[in-house]
DNA sequence: ACGGCTTCGACT
DNA sequence: TAGTCGAAG
């Protein structure tokens, strides 16, 4: 009843047709012409091929390779083995057939399976440390990211959308005219696609991959579940990580097929599939429906399947749920969901927090002090890592609590989240999140319960985190100017507190004054010298001979056109909503035939290569077969050529080094495509990257005041955060006057 | 004593 | 904007 009034009271107010466009809070695009067709039309227009990846139990999985002894044991990952046995966190496929769940604590996973192996979570300054789970998903994200544009969804799923890639397989090697298929691929799920008793189920799949009677999308399908099993395949050899994907014309059905056959399954979900699909899946199932909305659906309007659904209104699903709610419900009842895979490798934002449930919650200021120099510590080191290996600075430090108060009756009061511009290094980020914390746990107690200090607190701090968002991408030609004039870029994770980059406040030199931490836009970076001495947030400049205050001095600002040709992809996302080509005519990438296993041509040695028709669950029988870690296997691949494959335990710590990095551009303008390193150049592409015209890396910095003013505006611009334009509608005339040079 | 920790998006 | 809330894995 309540979520409902308050969805009503919202979109009521925006009356029809005003708010219709633009993207909804569950990611919908509202598209008017769409909206005239029937239904059926409208879902044929939609070829594109999209997959959802999802690795298997990907915890278990990555301390299964640090451990390769554990591999095929019923395994659970645990953290803070204090209380009952620690909480499970992830629970391999073995221990699920005993019953273990992943809400159990470690001692009841004890009693469903003794036989379980129960291994901890990293833990660095007395917290839970997922750094290597991070890693190892940065490691299957550079090598889902090649074929097509990728999203990475969470630590261990990503979208990824393969039109292309299957468009120009069907141009160019259509499965009707293959011969062999990778077994792999044979194993797919086809959803609706029977299976006799008695047939052969790979025969089946095999006869459905290349009907020539198929339609224009089951063709596209067809050709997606090539390229995904490849990349399935090629995630194996290359990480030792088995995953399970989903294949479907958009991202909803990618994601429910992925989660349909697990582990190490794939599940396509042709057209003709989705009708049945959907009539019968229990609402909770839905992404999104997971939680109060669908609980809402299912008291106030009998909702129990998506399918129940159609025989709702779109104008009746609105008044119910607003405008936007409304029409993407009306959408995904009929499998309609126009979301686009975000071309986007790296995280958003990155933060480190920890919870002191009851007992342990904290009551003294230096208790929290204590804790949020352990947390911030943790999330300075990712800072740097994310400023060494992608060149991205963030500008926002945030901290959240959870806290209660005892006595003195007040209603409940929530802690208040409190930000502020963030400033590198650690001690700064330590005393600024202190200061955050002090001016969130002032408006807590009140204004009249201000007890500042004493053992007889009446509160306690259940939980602490910091979090640093708004990160932008610094392009490489900064970074070199960066190294010029600072001397002091970090070039490798160790050094922390080398570089300071500094928002400027316009106010006070600390967050202290908490009225202030907001409003103090608009702030602008300064590079400043790097003795962390104290804090320094004045807006002169450290040294005057230093070249960049007349570029931070120069003012004027951003600009909507240097926002549109940033490196963070979102010029290409004008392009991506127009409407889709019925044929690929043009502009055409060869990619590579999917059955070829074709090196991936990076880091990787060739150290590991796999059969290319050799299937995943085959790859398992060979290991159990042989158990010894690090064992060089010969095998041979599709084109006769003998290569070693080596399994087990490499040295672990020294492998998430090799990867750690992900998704850093490719310096490739759209022309030079080169056919033996299609693969890379189809997936980067859409990364959208380098929007500099001149080789920034070439300039003498002494003279960059006298360069062409579009180099200092440009440079300025990424000293500067981005502001967002409303105005990026599609098709706008300036969006495409500044797109990248052809 | 909420499973803990993390990330994202929409909304106001 | 900053801050809240919901959701997911």
């Amino acid at each position: 009843m309540s979520p409902k009034r308050a969805l009503d009271m919202v979109d009521n107010s925006s009356a029809y047709g005003i708010k219709h466009k633009g993207k909804s809070r569950l990611g919908v695009w509202r598209e008017k012409e769409a909206e005239a067709m029937p239904v059926v039309r409208r879902e044929t227009c939609d070829a594109r091929v999209i997959a959802h990846v999802d690795m298997d139990c990907f915890y278990v999985q990555v301390e299964q390779r640090k451990q390769p002894n554990l591999r095929g044991l019923p395994t659970a990952v645990i953290q803070y083995n204090s209380y009952k046995g620690g909480a499970l966190i992830a629970v391999s496929y073995e221990a699920r057939t005993c019953g273990v769940k992943r809400s159990m604590r470690g001692e009841e996973a004890k009693e469903a399976c003794p036989q379980i192996h129960l291994v901890q979570v990293p833990v660095a300054r007395g917290k839970a440390d997922l750094n290597s789970y991070r890693n190892a998903g940065s490691e299957v994200v550079s090598v889902l990211s090649q074929k097509g544009r990728c999203e990475r969804a969470s630590i261990d799923e990503v979208y990824l959308d393969l039109t292309l890639a299957a468009e120009t397989i069907l141009l160019e090697t259509p499965p009707e005219t293959m011969q062999d298929f990778a077994e792999e691929v044979l194993n797919s799920h086809v959803l609706g696609l029977e299976i006799k008793d008695g047939c052969d189920a790979k025969e089946e799949v095999r006869k459905w991959l290349c009907r020539s009677d198929a339609s224009y999308q089951d063709k596209l399908l067809a050709c997606g579940a090539l390229i995904v099993s490849d990349l399935r395949m090629q995630v194996l050899k290359e990480t030792e990580f088995t995953c399970s994907a989903g294949i479907a014309h958009n991202k909803m059905l990618a994601k429910l097929a992925s989660a349909m056959n697990k582990p190490a399954q794939q599940t396509v979900v042709p057209l003709s599939s989705v009708e049945g699909l959907l009539a019968s899946l229990p609402i909770k199932k839905m992404k999104h429906l997971g939680g109060k909305l669908g609980s809402s659906l299912q008291s106030d309007l009998g909702v129990n399947t998506v399918g129940d659904l159609l025989q709702f209104s779109e104008e009746k699903l609105q008044q119910w749920y607003g405008i936007n709610t409304g029409t993407w419900l009306w959408n995904i009842a009929r499998g309609i969901n126009g979301e686009e895979v975000e071309g986007r490798l790296l995280p958003k934002s990155h933060g480190s927090g920890k919870t002191f449930p009851g007992p342990q919650a904290l009551k003294t200021i230096d208790s929290v002090q204590h804790w949020l120099n352990q947390l911030c510590e943790e999330l300075n080191e990712r800072l740097h890592s994310d400023l060494d290996q992608n060149k991205r600075i963030a500008q926002t430090l945030t901290l959240h609590a959870r806290a209660y108060k005892t006595g003195d009756s007040d209603s409940y009061r929530k802690f208040p989240s409190k930000s502020c511009p963030l400033r590198y290094g650690t001690r700064k980020i330590q005393e600024d999140a202190i200061i955050l914390f002090q001016a969130g746990l002032r408006d807590f107690l009140g204004f009249h319960n201000c007890k500042a200090h004493g053992n007889e607190n009446n509160w306690g701090v259940t939980s602490l985190s910091v979090s640093a968002s708004k990160i932008v991408s610094i392009p490489s030609g900064t970074h070199s100017i960066v190294k010029y004039f600072g001397g002091k870029f970090p070039s490798s994770s160790t050094s922390n507190q080398s570089l300071d980059v500094v928002i400027d406040e316009a106010v006070p030199s600390s967050p202290s004054g908490s009225e202030n931490c907001s409003g103090l836009v608009p702030y602008e970076f300064q590079l400043q010298d790097h003795d962390d001495t104290g804090i320094k947030h004045s807006k002169a400049c450290l040294d005057p001979k230093d070249p960049l205050c007349h570029l931070s001095g120069k003012a004027d600002g951003l600009t909507e056109e240097s926002f549109l040709m940033s490196p963070s992809g979102n010029e290409d996302r004008m392009m991506l909503n127009e409407p889709r080509r019925n044929l690929p005519a043009k502009d055409l990438r060869r990619v590579s035939n999917i059955s070829s296993l074709k090196a991936v041509g990076k880091k990787k040695t060739a150290g590991k290569k796999l059969q290319g028709n050799c299937s995943i669950a085959n790859f398992f029988n060979n290991y159990h077969n042989s158990q010894s870690s690090l064992e060089q296997k010969n095998v041979t691949n599709v084109n006769g050529v003998k290569m070693s494959l080596s399994l087990g335990s490499k040295s672990s710590d020294d492998s998430y080094s090799t990867y750690n990095q992900v998704g850093v551009p490719a310096e490739h303008s759209h022309e030079e495509i080169d056919t033996n390193k299609s693969e890379c150049t189809v997936g980067n592409m859409q990364q959208g990257r380098q929007p500099w015209s001149y080789n920034v890396d070439e300039i003498d910095p002494s003279i960059i005041n006298e360069l062409p003013p579009e180099i200092q505006q440009e440079f300025q611009t990424w000293l500067r955060p981005h502001k967002r334009p409303n105005v990026g509608k599609r098709g706008s005339s300036i969006t495409h006057y500044f797109l990248p040079q052809k």
